[in-house]
DNA sequence: CTCCATTCTGCACGTTCGTGCAAATAGCTT
DNA sequence: AAGCTATTTGCACGAACGTGCAGAATGGAG
């Protein structure tokens, strides 16, 4: 019987987690060199064959986790980063646990829901491997621009949660903003565009940061050419502080009459909050109004976020 | 404020296992030494606040897994362990595979039937701690002898799970038979027993051994002191091949015109199959008969084995 | 069969990690 | 406050681990 690589990961990982036997151990049981052990622990890590999981009990959690809970009531994960660090740094560490947070929550037959930009697509490089069935991931939002179609960046960030999950991937060919929204109300009755809409319909999971209008690390939205300057005046004038899936609210997390969204392509509120879990994750102090629109919103039934604009989070006091 | 040691413990394990950062980042960001933070993170392993979990999909299990799943009808973990091992080793590391494999299924609420018995014990070693909340362990039947109370003994593994879980403990302070059997009707009509048979009624989780009466490495029950001459006769002359908790069956799994089973003080096998998930450990070859009669009883639901008794175990081929 | 491209393996080295020990600190008692 | 015990801390050392590299094995294509 020609033990294949697979198996050999899974016994190696059983010895080494579950038995704790050391490397060189399991390579005289393997009869292989401890290198090689090593390397299958690690293929047997980003597999998904192993699954690391921190649970803290809620009642041991952390006072500001459990202040945020019960302030905006949301299920917090709250990011352990140094204040000091600078935003790209911090970005990266919040997308890595963030990615791995994310793991354990996908099943299969999953349909997931996800948004691009900058931080979802660090989210989307720090994914680790987990086998699921029948899973699909869908875009949320188009991603077309007056530059570019968007394809590259944003298919990107789908092509790498659709291997991470072993998911088929339904990309959303439109841009993120029409010009007209009758070209929208048009479009979206096309059967090629409503197969991509009935798939959001039926999400399980959705995933996506926010855009906060005067993050000094502006998102993408904001400074990618989406937005043109009558745009940019009428959000302006509309008290807009951000946006989830490019779909825009105010500080109360209403976003009725902000005509912009009529021309949007993402899921519009009511529609996100028919999904089941809806994981925000959000890093850098500068997000913190729009973060708070969209809590105010109640578009996140999950958050990861950093430290400090947790606590941040915190003195502003919450909505409930 | 004081940063808790178990808050520490809870930030060194997220930049360990969640953000990959090493050990000297984490110490240089908690302003600690390196080792202190190793010391935290091994108490974040073993209080249960990191949980490992190999998850091995069904459909990529080993060929092993998948005939004794179909061929028996039971959840089968299959642990990796050399040919060329004695049996003490073999235990130990059934045991300790067995009592990680266990620590996931283990919920708050739950009531926790554990046998006791020499696999048991060595599992009970090797419990990781996992918090829950209004958890019970009852134990499954007597352990007193002619010799002793078998008190200390039995009470020791079910002082382990309670401390492992956070559970109370429930012992179950009678012999492990009676010599009379309407002694034993008499017994279960007193309120100090019938409180602990409620519980037993109640369990969501069984833990247990088998015993197989041709065992080299003998069970407790055949050796120590628990049945007489004429109690080994009458097995003998009924074809007994094994038991589970001091109840015992033949090879076909039928227990019925076992006498001595009415002067046991286990669960019957049919108040045990009324239980969700019964967890059956066995390490061994020599138990592979008691086995084989535990499995055709219906008795487990989920079963720990090493290796070797695996492949004995579809070499005989099933009962399905 | 031979060739080339790719993947896999073991070695060797530098890094990272666990732990015994002694000093330091915390918690109690008198 | 002093004294005593039980923990906790940092250091130092040896053990365990990850990874670049060069050679071996593998698997097609000609």
């Amino acid at each position: 019987m020609p033990r294949s690589r697979h198996s050999d990961a899974l016994r190696a990982a059983q010895m080494y987690y579950l038995q704790d036997l050391t490397m060189d151990a399991i390579a005289r049981e393997l009869r292989t060199s401890r290198s090689t052990v090593s390397r299958l622990l690690s293929s047997a890590r980003d597999t998904g064959l192993v699954q690391i999981q921190i649970r803290s009990p809620l009642d041991t959690a952390p006072q500001l986790e459990r202040l945020i809970r019960e302030q905006y009531n949301v299920d917090v994960h709250v990011v352990p980063v140094l204040d000091t660090l600078n935003e790209a740094e911090t970005l990266d560490r919040v997308a890595m646990q963030a990615a791995r947070t994310i793991g354990p929550l996908v099943d299969s037959n999953a349909i997931i829901g996800v948004a691009w930009g900058a931080t979802i697509s660090a989210v989307s490089r720090h994914l680790t491997r987990k086998i699921t069935h029948d899973s699909i991931v869908v875009q949320l939002n188009g991603a077309g621009n007056m530059q570019t179609t968007g394809i590259t960046y944003a298919s990107d960030i789908m092509r790498r949660f659709g291997i991470a999950y072993g998911a088929r991937v339904e990309q959303f060919p439109v841009p993120a903003f029409f010009d007209h929204a009758s070209t929208k109300t048009a479009m979206w009755k096309e059967r090629s565009v409503r197969r991509v809409l009935d798939l959001q319909d039926r999400m399980s999971i959705a995933i996506f940061g926010v855009g906060s209008v005067d993050s000094s690390y502006p998102s993408h939205v904001y400074a990618g050419g989406y937005l043109d300057e009558d745009d940019l005046k009428l959000l302006a004038g509309s008290d807009v502080v951000g946006d989830v899936a490019t779909v825009f609210f105010r500080a109360d997390g209403s976003s009725d009459g902000i005509t912009l969204n009529e021309r949007s392509t993402g899921p519009s509120h009511e529609q996100l909050r028919q999904v089941r879990r809806r994981i925000c994750v959000v890093s850098g102090a500068s997000k913190i109004d729009g973060l708070r629109g969209a809590l105010a919103a109640r578009l996140a039934t999950e958050l990861i976020v950093d430290e400090a604009t947790a606590r941040r989070l915190v003195s502003f006091g919450g909505s409930a």
